[in-house]
RNA sequence: GGUUCCGUGGCCGAGCGGUUAGGCAGAGCUCUGCAAAAGCUUCCACAGCAGUUCGAAUCUGCUCGGAACCUCCA
């Protein structure tokens, strides 16, 4: 078998992954801001990440996970507006700045629950880590490479980029940063423009403060994320994750801050998910595109034609590679689901074929090919997680999967060896590794019931040449979103809309 | 302006030197009481121009078009 392959952000080049400690893996996953409702853009890198995730304990690593609920908000890091946004949003909801974040914690939690995503092994929260914040900024001063101004600490980039490589990750060339940094209010409290906050002082408004040496205040952006890493990773850990849009400047001040206080870059693998794009531009509030997570499953927004399940969305986002861009469109949607649900069909179909296979495969070359196609599953996650290779792959497969359940092709052209081993991969991908279940739950027993009863009396009007009954039953019931499909083997299987 | 990336068939998307990727849609056929599903077959590609090479969607150069980051951003 192939070993795990990534593409590394701090190379720029795809890299052999080892871990630290064989076996073990530290993975930090920027979170959510949870100042408002997160949008399809949002669900990418949790879905991503839960991806790497599913796969890494696949392959046999304990992992620990640990994805950041970002509930101090996030500051103008100039200092153009005195006021976190969370705050300014509580005014204009009237609700307390905490009430707001546990509201929009638990939409999250809702939201990655429908995504079937896995809880991460730690999920720590800005707020609840105040102190280590601190005693981090503390020392990155008592090292010298930050300064108080004011009740504010600022984080000295220039004397940084001395001695320790700035801009690396980002690809950013620090004199390239000063002629084109944009020209901000309350920048003068700043030795340099390039200077980022480690910790803010809180006007007298401000409702989000807590008691510092500096005074009051509140954290800067980047500060949080490498406290928590630093406590629940340790120094240096393996995989660091999130958004693209994020290499800059957060990812990369965060390497600053753990550099001075850890002596390591704090991850050695940066992994890094593109955008979401909706008519070829990002999905973003800035660009005013969002289509919220609520609005997706609901379908109930101007751009969309209709509702879409988030198995759709998960499979949707699966199709393409990580480190590209996705296009949102109804249509590109529409296709998923239909893909999906054949998928997923096929699927059944291989757990409901009944295998009389012999241990020789009837058909050789098509054992071969599908053997062939199964092994391949695990190269292709190694080589960087191209999950949109391995469902091409699927896809190869479903044919003959469909075939043999329909009694088109001769259910031992393969050999027992190659049912099994296909069951265990499907299962292994669809299920474990890529979360894709079975949405349409017939968890009532009764409808199911009633279901059989309708399919037995349609049986027996068929048997009848009694058309007019047996059409009735299944043209009202497709009028209710339940299709019967007449299988080849005789037996009649119903889906859900 | 700086840095980086991308441009693949009707749509979405893999591929990164020699292969039919794959999905959705379209066409034809098979199966079927009809239908749906399924199966089989099939049409439609690599932005443009030049170069390297036995061979390029894949490498190089230029041109055109688009995007991300440089500011909160997943």
């Amino acid at each position: 078998m192939s070993s795990l392959k990534v593409h590394n952000s701090y190379t720029r080049q795809k890299e052999l992954f080892t871990p630290i400690t064989p076996g073990y893996i530290g993975m930090y996953v920027c979170g959510p801001t949870v100042s408002g409702e997160s949008h399809l853009g949002h669900a990418r890198p949790f879905i991503t990440f839960d991806i790497i995730y599913r796969y890494l304990l696949y392959s046999g690593y304990q992992v620990r996970y640990v994805r950041n609920i970002t509930d101090a908000g996030h500051f103008e890091e100039e200092g153009r507006e005195a006021e976190d946004k969370i705050v300014k949003k509580a005014v204009i909801e009237k609700l307390e700045p905490m009430e707001l974040v546990q509201k929009y914690t638990n939409l999250f939690h809702w939201a990655m629950r429908k995504f079937n995503t896995l809880e991460p092994s730690i999920e720590p929260t800005a707020t609840g880590h105040i102190v280590e914040q601190i005693e981090m900024i503390k020392q990155i001063i008592s090292e010298g490479y930050a300064y108080v101004v004011n009740g504010s600490v600022y984080f000295d980039v220039k004397k940084y980029a001395d001695k320790y490589p700035y801009g690396k990750l980002s690809g950013r060339i620090l004199d390239d940063l000063l002629e084109t940094s944009r020209d901000l209010e309350n920048q003068e409290e700043k030795h340099n423009k390039q200077d980022f906050a480690l910790w803010k002082h809180a006007p007298p408004e401000h409702l989000m403060r807590w008691k510092s040496p500096w005074g009051e205040g509140f954290p800067g952006w980047h500060i949080e994320c490498s406290a928590m890493s630093t406590k629940y990773l340790g120094k240096q850990f393996d995989i660091h994750g999130g958004g693209m849009d994020l290499l800059f400047p957060h990812h990369e001040s965060e390497i600053a801050q753990s550099m001075v206080c850890n002596k390591h870059i704090p991850a050695r693998y940066w992994l890094h998910n593109n955008m979401i794009t909706i008519n070829g531009r990002k999905m973003g509030k800035s660009y005013n595109n969002v289509i919220r997570l609520t609005e997706m499953f609901s379908g109930n927004h101007p751009m969309l034609q209709r509702a879409y399940s988030p198995m759709t969305i998960r499979f949707f986002i699966l199709q393409t590679h990580y480190r590209s861009t996705l296009d949102f469109s109804n249509e590109a949607l529409q296709a998923a689901e239909k893909g999906f649900r054949r998928l997923r069909e096929a699927y059944e179909n291989l757990l409901k074929i009944s295998i009389d296979g012999s241990e020789e495969a009837g058909d050789k070359i098509l054992d071969e090919k599908v053997t062939r196609l199964v092994h391949e599953f695990d190269d292709f996650m190694n080589d960087d997680f191209n999950s949109a290779k391995v469902l091409a792959n699927m896809f190869e497969v479903v044919p003959v999967i469909n075939s043999i359940k329909n009694g088109q092709l001769n259910s031992n052209c393969l050999s027992r060896e190659t049912y099994s081993l296909l069951r265990v991969y499907f299962k292994n991908y669809l299920e474990d590794i890529f979360g894709l279940k079975e949405e349409i739950m017939v968890d009532n027993q009764k409808l199911d019931g009633v279901l059989e009863l309708l399919i037995d009396i349609r049986k027996d009007a068929k048997t009848k040449k009694d058309y007019n009954t047996s059409d009735k039953i299944r043209n009202q019931l497709q009028q209710m979103g339940i299709s019967l499909k007449d299988d080849k083997d005789g037996g009649v299987s119903y889906s859900l809309d």
